[in-house]
DNA sequence: TGTACTTAAGTTTTT
DNA sequence: CTTAAGTACA
């Protein structure tokens, strides 16, 4: 019976088969986490410990979720759609779907993603005349998340200063406004859960008593929320089997808390930990980089990857003189390992921010390599899309103020921005939604009469939705909010209709299959059981599916390319051959991360994770000067690739190019080039291209490695031409001194000056 | 009121 | 260099 545990080293089937105990599981990368997790499921259930329903599975990413459910229908005859198995926010969607008059929720609550939030916040920023200097919209944001995120509300929050309190004061102000609309955030979603289960003991004991077993994956990332959501559902019966790798927690930065892995030990009573350190992924030189990176850090569990594989080759380290150089780098070599038989979409190219996708897309453009970028602007996230899901939430929701001031006057039909004051001051007197107050009528004239044929549009498609089939509602949307008519006539507004189609050609497969109750919307089917209409409970679960997963699913996956994406998105990945690019102090690790204690550690836990991605190549990258804002930054090589044992790498040496500000650069070249880049030999499969270099050349540039030099004639855009008389600071801190022709003498950054050689 | 233009500003990672 | 916000004008 138990075929599916022949395949286990002895760690995880020891992890497999544990008895009824909480336990914790540190996995490391590549060391075979998701099957020790999904294996443990089909084990439970097919000794008969536990039924399907008694299983509740914790994901971060929809994509796990879906990962683990194709697993283990795979192993056992199940169905596996009755299960509880996704992500924190889709099962708390689930829950309070459910059980929305307890939690205190309208039927068809809707949530509102980060961007819908933003915009919630500034206009209730703007609404109560805050000081956008003093108290940044962003900051505003990112405050109220913290705060939920660890379990408390405004009234709970202890504000020592001025300062806080008005953020305190105002985090009060957003929930309440949230509650009037009827919408809730993402972290919303975990902390109104949390309280509803809190505030009501006989629903508690009933899901304790139903979810026998607890499973968590990616167990760093939780937050103190999330850690208590768990603790709560596991009561005193539970059995909680995280599976973590504290060397892999990347996401400190929206809540998780390293700690709860200790705190779980703790409060659980584990006794032993199970830790998991044979890597089935990565080539033995891949992985003693990523051993010895991640020796850095302290304070670590304690883990070390073995493979009972090869050493395989050597790390490729380049360093390129500027962003175009590497990014043609990275072009050839890929070029040349399709070549050798790598399938494009084996090879990931990953950076630190999105930021930098920019330059590499247009090389591999440039180049006719086909490639994908990952996390990029989501398909629900497009402009024209979220203008749609707005009509459709009003339609679903009127009392949405933020569909409401996104769309009232989407196609322009009128109702300006005093309109729209007029509203929202009258709202807040009254107490009232937008659309509440527009219907009584108190714009007059011209404003008044496009208020009401506004108000009119939305009545109208509210009784439609109440029928309609959802791909028929979105059609008749579109025609009735002239969307389709405003694009059809906007010079290019094509791609936005063919965007608004694909809108259709979604909601049509999601009805289909929610109709038919077939994954994923099936799943979704007994969230929404209790609400509205037939067609109503539809239109709500298809705007849940719109903001909690943004278009993950993107098409494109059939074809053979090249896989761009931060290293964050690459987590839970693996790939032939991988490239890390921009490994520059200040960009990565990150300047940002630099002020935080523990940002380091962060930010190497990172460089981790992107090493481990790597099965057979592995290639690390930097750039003398990166223009950045349509500046150019000079960048020193990253600490991270110092960490690096020499043994394990090469330098790959190229042909000298001119620097762009007229210098010969410090950076790469330095050498006589062993290949040149012109040449037609496949450098892939060519050992003698590399070399390795003496180290000294590969140092850390110096202090006084200034791009201008003193005495140095220099032009400036608005300042005209001039000599530099001197220099202090390096970095993104060097200024100079300039004694301009016609404008006197004066302290430039080079940051921010637009300064050229002259 | 809406549009077309200028100017300033900002840029980590994401469910 | 892009995007957002602000201003002038029709």
């Amino acid at each position: 019976m138990n075929d599916f545990l022949a395949r286990l080293n002895p760690e995880q089937l020891q992890a497999v088969t544990l008895p009824r105990q909480s336990a914790l599981i540190l996995a490391g990368a590549g060391s075979g986490k998701t099957r020790v997790l999904t294996t443990r499921i089909a084990y439970l259930i097919q000794t008969g410990e536990v039924s399907p329903a008694g299983v509740l599975a914790v994901t971060f990413t929809n994509k796990a979720a879906r990962e683990m459910l194709t697993r283990l229908s795979a192993m056992l005859p199940i169905n596996t759609r009755g299960m509880w198995v996704g992500t924190f926010h889709g099962l708390c969607n689930r829950l309070l779907r459910t059980h929305h008059r307890d939690a205190g929720l309208p039927q068809l609550f809707q949530i509102l993603d980060s961007g819908d939030q933003q915009s919630l916040v500034k206009r209730l920023a703007k609404a109560q005349g805050v000081d956008e200097e003093k108290f940044p919209p962003r900051q505003l944001q990112n405050f109220i998340n913290n705060c939920k995120e660890a379990g408390l509300r405004a009234n709970a929050v202890e504000a020592g200063d001025e300062f806080t309190r008005r953020m305190v004061a105002f985090y009060a102000d957003y929930d309440a406004q949230c509650s009037r609309e009827g919408v809730v955030d993402f972290a919303e979603l975990l902390l109104r859960t949390f309280e509803l289960l809190s505030r009501n003991p006989d629903l508690l004991a009933h899901y304790q008593q139903r979810f026998r077993y607890i499973l968590v994956d990616e167990f760093q990332d939780t937050n103190k929320l999330q850690y208590r959501w768990i603790k709560m559902l596991a009561g005193t019966s539970g059995c909680v089997f995280a599976v973590g790798d504290d060397d892999q927690s990347i996401y400190r930065f929206r809540g998780a808390e390293i700690g709860n892995m200790n705190e779980l030990v703790r409060d659980f009573g584990i006794t032993d930990v199970v830790k998991l350190e044979q890597n089935y992924r990565s080539q033995g030189h891949i992985l003693d980089a990523a051993n010895a990176i991640i020796a850095h850090n302290k304070g670590r569990l304690g883990k070390n990857l073995w493979t009972a594989e090869g050493k395989g080759e050597a790390l490729r380290i380049y360093a390129a003189a500027n962003d175009d150089e590497e990014a043609r780098f990275i072009v050839d070599e890929v070029k040349a390992l399709n070549r050798d038989g790598i399938a494009l979409s084996g090879m990931a190219l990953l950076y630190r921010s999105n930021a930098q996708s920019r330059i590499l897309e247009h090389s591999l453009f440039r180049a006719g390599i086909s490639y994908r970028v990952y996390g990029g602007l989501r398909f629900f996230e497009r402009q024209e899309v979220k203008h749609a899901l707005a009509y459709l939430r009003l339609a679903g929701n009127a009392d949405d103020d933020t569909a409401f001031t996104r769309v009232a006057n989407f196609p322009p039909r009128g109702i300006g921005t005093r309109s729209i004051e007029q509203l929202q001051e009258a709202a807040e007197r009254g107490m009232g939604s937008l659309m509440h107050v527009a219907r009584a009528g108190i714009v007059s004239g011209r404003s008044g009469a496009s208020l009401a044929a506004f108000v009119a549009v939305i009545d109208g498609l509210r009784q439609s939705a109440e029928t309609l089939r959802l791909p028929e509602l979105i059609e008749e949307m579109l025609e009735r909010s002239h969307l389709k008519e405003h694009y059809g006539a906007e010079k290019d507004g094509q791609d936005r209709l063919e965007n608004l189609h694909e809108l259709i050609n979604a909601a049509t497969l999601f009805a289909d299959e929610f109709e038919h109750g077939l994954e994923p919307a099936g799943e979704a089917q007994e969230d929404v059981a209790n609400l509205g209409t037939p067609q109503q409970q539809i239109l709500a679960a298809f705007l849940s599916h719109a903001s909690l997963e943004a278009g993950e699913h993107e098409a494109g996956t059939g074809e053979d390319a090249l896989q761009l994406m931060t290293v964050h998105s690459a987590k839970g990945l693996e790939f032939s051959a991988v490239f890390i690019s921009g490994l520059e102090e200040g960009l990565f690790p990150h300047e940002n991360s630099m002020l935080e204690d523990g940002g380091i550690e962060e930010e190497r836990r990172l460089m981790y994770v992107a090493i481990t991605r790597a099965r057979t190549r592995l290639y690390v990258s930097y750039a003398g000067s990166r223009m950045l804002h349509g500046q150019p930054r000079y960048g020193i090589v990253s600490r991270f690739v110092e960490e690096i044992p020499p043994q394990l790498c090469k330098w790959i040496v190229l042909p000298e190019r001119p620097a762009p500000w007229g210098r010969t650069p410090k950076w790469g070249g330095t050498e006589s080039a062993s290949w040149s880049t012109g040449g037609g030999r496949a450098p892939a499969a060519d050992p003698d291209r590399y070399r390795t270099p003496k180290r000294s050349g590969f140092e850390r540039q110096r202090p006084d490695e200034q791009p201008f030099a003193v005495g140095q004639n220099v032009r400036h855009e608005k300042f005209g031409e001039g000599v530099v008389i001197d220099f202090e600071g390096r970095g993104l801190d060097a200024r100079v001194q300039v004694r301009f022709a016609t404008q006197g003498t004066k302290w430039l950054a080079l940051q921010y000056a637009k300064l050229v050689a002259g």
